[in-house]
DNA sequence: TGTACATCAGTGAACGCGCGTTCACTGATGTAC
DNA sequence: TGTACATCAGTGAACGCGCGTTCACTGATGTAC
């Protein structure tokens, strides 16, 4: 790859980690400017157009190009399926999940804060993205002799359920993240105190959920009509 | 109340709309501007500070005014727990839910595409109601013989879950909805297959979540250290 | 290797526009006597 | 009931500002011979 060439994708990185800034900041995606996000990067306003047609497209490609990675290194090293301790596993994932959220704040805040923002694009490459991982969280399972008895529509089911679960703590956990740096040394403690709690609740409300599933009987009809 | 307090509650309510409305078009809020809202409401933009300090005031004002009671109607329309048959019980409760979120599409757009937003305030507000959603339904849950078992704070926790798995079928039931409007007929029969699948889908998730509930036991410590 | 030309990321001036907010105002409604 | 004054929701002109986008440009890097 030629230096010139490199040039520009470090410059595109800079427009992605801009983004990720100041959404970082309080506002949301749609209520950026370009000229806010050039500012940021260090270039002239104009340079904006050598790289992306508009703020939809940079929004797309920050979420194809760089959070769908972040995704599936997380599904890599979950692995819900594959230990034999169906149980303390659940934990052991939880854990790793708040802790992968808490050491690429910028990403995952920006996934649960524009899953369904303002922009359409960017609220599409987000859905794919969760599809996926709910995809590839499904054939995780498939491998856990406890889900077994259940069919793959099921599972698939189960999966996005979790899925949408993990999500839904991101926000309330990153808070307690932040306030970790802002604090004085004295709450240290107490800080670390509510992280083990909400650890512990998060555990609790996916055991509940995957319980229930280890309880399911697929062959069993939902009938939705008296 | 005088006919010129009168004037001012509906002019306020004005602007309620106006935002809804404006949020129905796939922008944001935080990306609304106030000239925006007042060109909508038909006054002059100067009219909005008779009313609000600024936007954020709006928004808030907004999900505290309008956003509540209707989660609170829901609340009471559902009271999951009040039945003896706990299994038709939650296909029914689901029901009712999405077609309460059907009947009102612009609230329930709002509170889940804010939820995480960019505007502070809101974003606080929108988390205060669904906390009181998720105490009312916990204490709706208390009632059902089925989760005599599961002490205050599982209830709770299981509540919270609950709410959170209900929220995010939203969004995909909206659009569902909205295409019903707009395509042509021929579709329809198609799209009403979908949203019985949709519905049974969802069913099946809480029931996942629910069952695995009622075999949870409270006594158990959940340990997170090995 | 050296030269002449092509490419193209980033520049800087300029544009018209919608923005939030100020101010002094108008005129219908409400109140005091 | 009638009059004189107060209130205040909505008006309309004006402001300075940041916005997205255009255009012709510069100068370092890449390529062809």
């Amino acid at each position: 790859m030629s230096s010139r060439e490199q040039k520009k994708l470090q410059t595109r990185h800079a427009f992605f980690n801009a983004v990720l800034d100041l959404c970082m900041t309080g506002q949301s995606f749609s209520s950026i400017s370009l000229r806010q996000v050039t500012r940021e990067v260090g270039v002239v306003p104009t340079a904006f157009y050598r790289h992306f047609d508009d703020m939809e497209s940079l929004g797309q490609a920050l979420v194809i190009e760089e959070l769908g990675s972040t995704l599936a290194i997380l599904s890599q090293g979950l692995q819900i399926g594959r230990k034999r301790s169906f149980d303390r596993q659940i934990a052991k994932s939880i854990q790793l999940f708040l802790y992968t959220v808490s050491d690429k704040p910028r990403y995952w805040q920006f996934l649960v804060s524009e899953r369904f923002g303002g922009s359409e694009a960017v609220r599409k490459a987000i859905g794919n993205l969760m599809k996926l991982h709910a995809q590839s969280l499904s054939e995780d399972l498939a491998l856990q002799p406890a889900f077994a008895h259940i069919n793959a529509f099921d599972r698939r089911l189960l999966s996005e359920a979790g899925v949408n679960m993990f999500f839904s703590w991101i926000i309330d956990w990153l808070e307690l993240s932040y306030s970790e740096d802002h604090d004085d040394e004295a709450d240290l403690a107490e800080i670390e105190k509510k992280k083990q709690l909400m650890l512990h609740n998060c555990t609790r409300q996916a055991q509940m959920l995957f319980y229930g599933a280890y309880n399911w009987k697929s062959s069993e009809e939902t009938r939705l009509n008296d």
